[in-house]
RNA sequence: GCCGAUGUAGUUCAGUGGCAGAACAUUCCCUUGGUAAGGGAAAGGUCGAGGGUUCGAUUCUCUCCAUCGGCUCCA
């Protein structure tokens, strides 16, 4: 971020709080910090509300204070001055006194004081009147806590000049026509139904993203040396008590009694690859053992945080789990991680990696835990990946993680595929196996989905491309559209000798242009037009999506074409 | 789950305390066309669900459901 406009973006925080200070009465401060594009402030309005009808207002009375332009003044609050200055509000007498004397730091813009370490700009009059807007509210519990009083939140965005706040608008507007559910429906992929929330009902387009994403998948695990299994989507909670998810992650699953005993439906597919190995006497000389599976899990995400295709409940991942020595997990990481990189490459989409270490409500030793994030550590440097980011406490109950994370549209940022590290899932079953010395030993495991789910990757996918998908993923990768009805026939005839590929005819007695744009919108690869010339020729006029005619050819050189098209995809020709 | 917004035809959206509207899509008719919308007609609705206020509610109000933007939580 440029160090100047975030100087302004905190500074108009502060000026937030003033306007709404002047505008309400008792009304209590929170933070204002400066964020990305923007800022933000959070207010208890008490008893009051907060509506988004209000926003054109308050945005007003900042205008007002800009141009009021009053200086920022920085002043040293020793504690206990603090406390008098600040003693009505309560959030703030809070902070005060988390921090010591010489630290505590306020600013002054005129009658109002603000607890803050600044910077701020030195007057209000150094900020564009026009380079900001307040876009909406929300609610944001104190201090980020569940638990804490939820307060109202302000966002607003900020830029340098009127034309960047334009800009930046514009493209928030355009991002929006990239949302999946949108493109979704608008191309007939899947929908969604209010007597399934957070579970998609997936259209026969949609059907055939899926298994190229599938079959691909699988191509690459295949190479790795991985297998598949297929487990239950159900068990007695007494599995779930042996592995932990009883304890752990109870309130997120679908529970329910069957002939008096407790079921529930499965929130992971992990317990269940152990029973699989569980079943023979393993040797050292079988590790590692790489099961693979397209496990449906189910998971009772809270209906506030459902979303389209980016958080459901019922989850489809391209799981894997692998039983191995501890003198393999390098190198066994190190090959998720290239699986990982293969896969990126291939849709085009560049992998954010992130370290997410041990939480709070973690199963175990805390030495076998630092163990492990040291393991995960190594992997990642030998891999070359050194600018990954950390995610503190945010690892799995049974061990740290490797995420990777990747922006939709509107440039939030999800988890999608993950690469686990357990050393205590395995000894909680009692799982073994017989090592070289004929010794017992407990085997370590590795938890990981490549593209994380079906669901929420597609939904990246479909954002990345605005529905614009690359030929092999296309559900429909050519049309052939008719002149007339008269070469209807000859329409079929060429659809036929193009058989090997996903190609349909339009048979729609319309005009020529109303037919492209129909195709066009539906955002297909190939369009051949033929008329009474091509008919005569024995040839086809080939139109590429979103761009001009590729001209006249014959059958047998748009071939080729599609042929170069796949190679370029590089992982087409292994479809 | 919490804060806020939204819910009207298959879709995108207008609109109103007193007979429910458009465009696109659908069906039919005319048109037989040359690279992003040819013309016409028909059909299409328990205005998200249920209470309340009212002579009368799609409209006002309450509860619930669903969706979206955030918060929290997670692939």
């Amino acid at each position: 971020m440029n160090k100047d406009i975030e100087i302004i973006r905190h500074s108009l925080a502060h000026i937030l709080a003033i306007a709404v200070k002047e505008m309400y009465d008792d009304v209590k401060l929170g933070v204002g910090p400066a964020i990305e594009n923007g800022f933000y402030y959070d207010f208890d309005f008490g008893n009051a509300q907060i509506a988004l009808d209000d926003l054109p207002k308050i945005e007003k009375k900042m205008k007002e204070i800009v141009k009021r332009k009053i200086a920022f003044e920085k002043i040293d609050l020793p504690k206990e001055e603090a406390r008098k200055v600040f003693a009505n509000e309560k959030y703030k007498l809070e902070l005060i006194d988390e921090l010591v004397d010489g630290e505590i730091t306020g600013y002054q813009t005129g009658e109002f004081i603000d607890l803050c370490k600044g910077p701020h700009v030195d007057n209000t009059g150094e900020i564009n009147i026009d380079g900001f807007t307040l876009i909406r509210t929300s609610g944001a519990y104190w201090r980020g806590s569940e638990k804490n009083k939820m307060l109202a939140r302000i966002y607003g965005v900020a830029f340098a000049t009127k034309e960047e706040l334009e800009k930046y608008l514009e493209m928030m507007k355009e991002a929006e026509k990239r949302d999946h559910k949108k493109l979704g429906k608008e191309l007939d992929l899947f929908s969604f139904h209010p007597e399934a929330p957070g579970s998609v009902y997936w259209h026969p387009k949609g059907m055939i993203l899926w298994d190229c994403l599938e079959k691909f998948g699988q191509l690459i695990r295949k190479e790795h040396g991985y297998i598949k299994i297929k487990t239950p989507q159900m068990a007695k909670n007494s599995l779930w008590i042996t592995s932990g998810h009883w304890d752990h992650y109870k309130e997120d699953m679908f529970v329910f009694d069957v002939d008096k005993e407790t079921y529930c439906l499965k929130p992971m597919d992990c317990p269940f690859n152990i029973q699989i190995f569980q079943t023979k006497q393993r040797s050292y000389r079988d590790l590692p053992i790489r099961y693979t599976e397209i496990g449906h899990v189910m998971r009772n995400e809270k209906s506030g945080q459902l979303n389209g295709m980016f958080r459901v409940r019922e989850i489809t991942q391209d799981d894997s789990h692998v039983f191995l020595r501890e003198d393999q997990i390098e190198k066994e990481i190190s090959s998720l991680i290239e699986m990982v990189q293969e896969y990126y490459s291939a849709l085009n989409i560049v992998p954010n990696f992130f370290l997410s270490t041990r939480p709070d409500d973690f199963m175990g030793e805390i030495e076998t835990w630092d163990k492990a994030e040291q393991d995960l550590k190594n992997v990642l440097k030998q891999n070359g990946i050194s600018d990954y980011g950390l995610k503190e406490k945010d690892g799995a109950f049974y061990g740290p993680k490797i995420d990777i994370n990747i922006s939709d549209a509107l440039g939030r940022s999800w988890q999608v595929a993950t690469i686990q590290l357990d050393f205590q899932l395995p000894g909680k079953f009692g799982c073994e196996y017989i090592d070289e010395a004929g010794e017992r030993k407990v085997p370590v495991m590795l938890h990981a989905a490549i593209f994380g789910s079906f669901e929420r990757m597609i939904g990246i996918l479909i954002e990345h491309c605005a529905g614009a998908l690359p030929l092999w993923m296309s559900p429909v990768q050519i049309r052939v559209v008719p002149v007339s009805e008269n070469q209807i026939d000859y329409a079929k005839e060429v659809a036929d000798g193009l058989k090997d590929f996903r190609i349909e005819i339009d048979m729609d007695s319309q005009t020529i242009g109303k037919k492209i744009r129909e195709a066009e919108m539906q955002k297909i690869p190939y369009i051949l037009v033929v008329g009474e010339k091509e008919k005569g020729n024995k040839t086809i006029s080939v139109r590429k999506r979103g761009q001009q005619e590729l001209g006249e050819m014959k059958i047998e050189e748009f071939i080729k074409i599609l042929e170069e098209n796949k190679s370029a995809d590089k992982l087409i020709n292994k479809l």
